[in-house]
DNA sequence: AGCCTTGTCCGAAACGTTTCGGTTTGGCAA
DNA sequence: TTGCCAAACCGAAACGTTTCGGACAAGGCT
């Protein structure tokens, strides 16, 4: 194994001045740090992650904890999440460590585990919860993490999340300029952040069309198929408040809600006029609806590459400006919004 | 953080009785090593894993290289594989890491880069081949991995594996006993290990027998359903030399051979005798097939855990005896295999 | 008495890196 | 000439552990 030693004797320098060489320092001149960088990848010097580890504290490895192993049903998302991680953060150079813990252990003890020794010095943390225990474990350790998502104000931690508020601000919008008075919001659950920020837009944007909110016409739930006709059957069944287009969090409510519109014998968009935010789920396409479906689009799938950037410049301690990150929306019409008159 | 010194200066010993105190060497008092047990637990001692991995040259992490992101279709596979591999390793108090590496990578150059800096220090291998580059590299750089099947002989290397040649001995044994005298063997890919033993307990169960190989009757393929189908036309279709039964190497080939023999109005076990291996492949079950299929038995899924028990024995030195495991294999008999005179 | 063994213990070196403080060199202005 | 400054470099210490080679005393043997 080459190591600062041999390169710096082959190089005719001390070994401080190689070890500044290659890691970027100031009083190193550029001709200096050519011929070092040459000569170690000559020599396939690779730093000894022990060494540096214990005279800096770190390890370089970043994390993933998993509470188990994930149900069938969200395989395809696992592969997803773990695969693009894994390969992102590869190509930084940075060794990912997947930690699936058994689900009756108290988290917070495995972080405190995975963090004690300086084995692992960044995570990322899915599935947030508004005050998270994670988080608030992490902070106080000093350990590095990005958040795909958000949790409670203020924003002064890392994370990758897509514009939820301007999600549900442009698709309420969208059949407000259609002409529609009475729209429905069918919003995930109570007490996810992007719940919140989802439930912000709808109003802001009834609000500058000065329309009235109507609270029986928003609701909170699971965003499942089975949830979705649950709302269809109460919004429009017998005594229900019948408004004439609705926004679906997501498409698993829209399918489920296309199915009580059809049991209902009511038709998109003659009878309502139907948008949804697509996320880009396994299975689900807002194409393949009868008819397809106008959605908002802002994929999962390209937040992970994003999460991996972000964790590996954190741990290398970027300004907090650098990495806190908005993914994309784009609004795609199709055919399921009718214009009122 | 509590140091060696810390302990030493607090029990008036020196640091090397302390350590050695602490990792059971021989010639420290019993009631020294009491001693220093006890204040150790008192100020919470924990020894700092990067300097005794300096010292030692070992990082403790295992690790799992792919070559990219796995195709849709085996999803499933890669979530089991990978979590129960992080789970099982997580209890044995070993770090897991996951790397995926660029497709278009050099697979040698990838496990170089992990091993250089003493960053793994074992790994688990997947779809060995006979002569295997990955293998080849690690042996020479003296780190260990397990092998999930075999490779080319001599033995002396850890691995778990099943029985593949008493599988297809024993399925082949089985035809023979119900009087067939000419049994087609479909195959796994040839190269591939598992598929030359079988093919050596399908000649075994043959010789045995007295009976004549007839090589037209023995095909390698990938284990795919469009393979089974195909076999099926080749050997029951025009000009074929229609044996009166079959011995598929997984459940895959075993179902796209079914559609063939409905295609070309065979029926099983009537027209022919059908036994195949099962991997407990997702989505297919021996029990399901019309009629219910006589197979072996032996998932691949209770390897995982072995693979990981027997790859961080490896790295802590036990005797290569430990170090190899084969899986048990189950006969069920079902509905799918006809006696002959 | 002298010698060897045994049971405990210890100092110091080593692992490979980063970093603190200091030294040399050459250029430039006074 | 002298003094000053910046650029480029270096030696040595430090991180916390393991381990090699020995030291020292007590006791048993010849």
């Amino acid at each position: 194994m080459t190591t600062l030693r041999d390169l710096s004797r082959h190089l005719g320098l001390s070994v401080t001045q190689v070890s500044r060489a290659l890691n970027n320092h100031a009083d190193v001149s550029a001709e200096t740090r050519e011929r070092v960088r040459l000569a170690a990848r000559e020599l396939g010097y690779q730093p000894n992650v022990s060494a540096r580890r214990l005279v800096t504290g770190r390890s370089g490895m970043l994390g993933l904890v998993l509470p188990g192993i994930p149900p069938e049903s969200e395989n395809a998302m696992f592969v997803q999440i773990v695969g693009t991680l894994s390969q992102h953060l590869s190509r930084l150079g940075r060794p990912f460590v997947l930690h699936i813990a058994d689900p009756q252990d108290d988290i917070v003890e495995v972080y405190r585990r995975l963090t004690s020794g300086g084995a692992i010095d960044g995570f990322v943390l899915l599935d947030p919860e508004l005050r998270d225990r994670r988080v608030a474990f992490l902070r106080q350790a000093g350990v590095s993490f990005v958040i795909h998502g958000r949790i409670e104000e203020p924003e002064d931690y890392p994370y990758f999340d897509i514009d939820n508020r301007g999600v549900a601000e442009t698709l309420t919008g969208l059949l407000i300029a259609a002409g529609h008075p009475r729209i429905a919001f069918l919003n995930g659950p109570r007490g996810r952040t992007y719940a919140a920020s989802r439930r912000r837009g709808y109003r802001a944007a009834l609000a500058a069309a000065g329309l009235e909110e109507e609270a029986r016409l928003h609701r909170f739930s699971p965003m499942t198929e089975a949830e979705g006709l649950l709302a269809g059957v109460a919004l429009w069944g017998d005594g229900g408040p019948k408004p004439s287009a609705v926004v679906c969090g997501n498409l698993r409510l829209a399918f489920g809600l296309s199915q009580a519109f059809r049991a209902l014998g009511l038709r998109v968009p003659d009878d309502v006029s139907v948008v949804a935010h697509d996320d880009d789920l396994p299975g689900l396409r807002a194409q393949a609806f009868d008819p397809p479906l106008t959605t908002t689009w802002s994929p999962l799938a390209l937040g992970w590459p994003h999460l991996a950037r972000i964790l590996a410049s954190a741990v290398d301690g970027a300004p907090m400006a650098q990495l806190q990150l908005l993914g994309e929306v784009a609004l795609i019409q199709r055919e399921s919004v009718a214009n009122l008159p």
